[in-house]
RNA sequence: CGCGGGUUGGAGCAGUCUGGUAGCUCGUCGGGCUCAUAACCCGAAGGUCGUUGGUUCAAAUCCAGCACCCGCAA
């Protein structure tokens, strides 16, 4: 048996966890995920989703605010003398005595093919940049941002129509056999890390809200790659009639007209000029409003 | 007690302030018309107005409670 605390707090990690802890070769003996926090509407307190995992299988859960910072925590990992840490999104830099803590290594999972959207935001970014590919890499966990040498690779291609949740979920499907893998043979011996190469580096970085307002100056293609890469959350949108309207889908399509205008609506959807072709609308959300086809939005709010 | 929007035929909305016949656009169904469109014309079906209680001669509308959906912020 391998014995593993898992780190990680989203859903993303879920199913990691979940097959970690049945595996026949891994122990998983805890779990460190952050602190509940206030969240949602009504500020009510929650906690993260590897941490009602945790709960409902009786594993033992830290929530460290700071890892680095916590001695007492640092304390009660080591008395468990893991061989492994696994980190999945976990939401907080190590220290290094952290990473001394387990016997063997600190392995990372990152949702891209390093060097290449090292940081916060692999999956989206590399959507919205309109990459052909991406994919999953396991890694050494060193000081310094995704920069340790890398386990195993794993390519992924990214259709013109994927949005990120759809890659979101391979990713999270994908990887837990990743993980495993890794640990097994790293513990054997037969897995040699290598050392990333320097010249591909460019950094993920978080999105900011100015990235998410769509630019009808922008082509077709590039609003389109927009909108499939940050989909629903926290999704791109503009503001018609002083709401925010969120697109969820769309479709480059070919065609003229005013940027920013509507130049057309069908039972396909609602079509807006940008600088090079039109986006046809697909999908919106408007604020305050749930989810509906883009013909139907139009539809309520032409006079 | 973070701030705010919403619930009305199958869909999207108006009507609520100022109580008095259930309205618009889309869709569906039937018929007609056009070289053609996001087409057009005629007709029809389809609604316990989220729920419970209160006020009133009379409530989608006013008052009180409850449920559910959602945006912002974190």
């Amino acid at each position: 048996m391998i014995k593993v605390v898992f780190f990680g707090t989203p859903d993303i990690g879920l199913k990691s966890l979940d097959y970690l802890y049945n595996s026949e070769k891994i122990e998983v003996a805890a779990v460190v995920t952050q602190p509940d926090k206030p969240a949602g509407r009504g500020h009510k307190l929650q906690m993260s989703p590897i941490k009602k995992y945790a709960i409902e299988h009786n594993i033992p859960v830290f929530q460290p605010k700071s890892i680095r910072k916590e001695p007492n925590i640092q304390e009660a990992l080591k008395k468990i003398v893991p061989d492994f840490f696994v980190t999945f999104a976990f939401g907080q830099i190590l220290s290094q005595e952290v990473l001394d803590i387990p016997k063997y290594e600190t392995i990372n999972l990152h949702a891209s093919l390093l060097p290449k959207y090292r940081g916060a935001n692999p999956i989206q970014r590399a959507i919205i940049n309109g990459d052909k590919e991406t994919g999953i890499c396991t890694m050494i966990t060193e000081l310094g941002l995704d920069c340790g040498d890398i386990c195993k690779k794993l390519v992924i291609p990214i259709p013109d129509t994927m949005n990120c949740e759809e890659l979101w979920n391979e990713i999270s499907d994908k990887s837990p056999k990743m993980i495993e893998e890794t640990l097994v043979s790293l513990k054997e011996g037969t897995l040699i890390p290598q050392k990333q190469c320097e010249d591909g580096v460019c950094m993920a970085n978080k999105l900011t809200k100015e990235e998410c307002l769509i630019d009808w100056s922008k082509s077709n293609n590039e609003i389109h790659n927009l909108v499939r890469g940050i989909c629903r959350n926290p999704g791109a949108y503009f503001i018609h009639n002083g709401k925010i309207i969120k697109v969820i889908e769309t479709s480059p399509v070919d065609g003229k007209g005013v940027q920013g205008e509507i130049t057309a609506y069908s039972k396909e959807g609602v079509d807006i000029a940008c600088s090079d072709g039109l986006v046809r609308l697909i999908k919106v959300k408007p604020e305050g409003k749930g989810e509906m086809l883009a013909r139907d939005w139009y539809n309520g709010v032409k006079k």
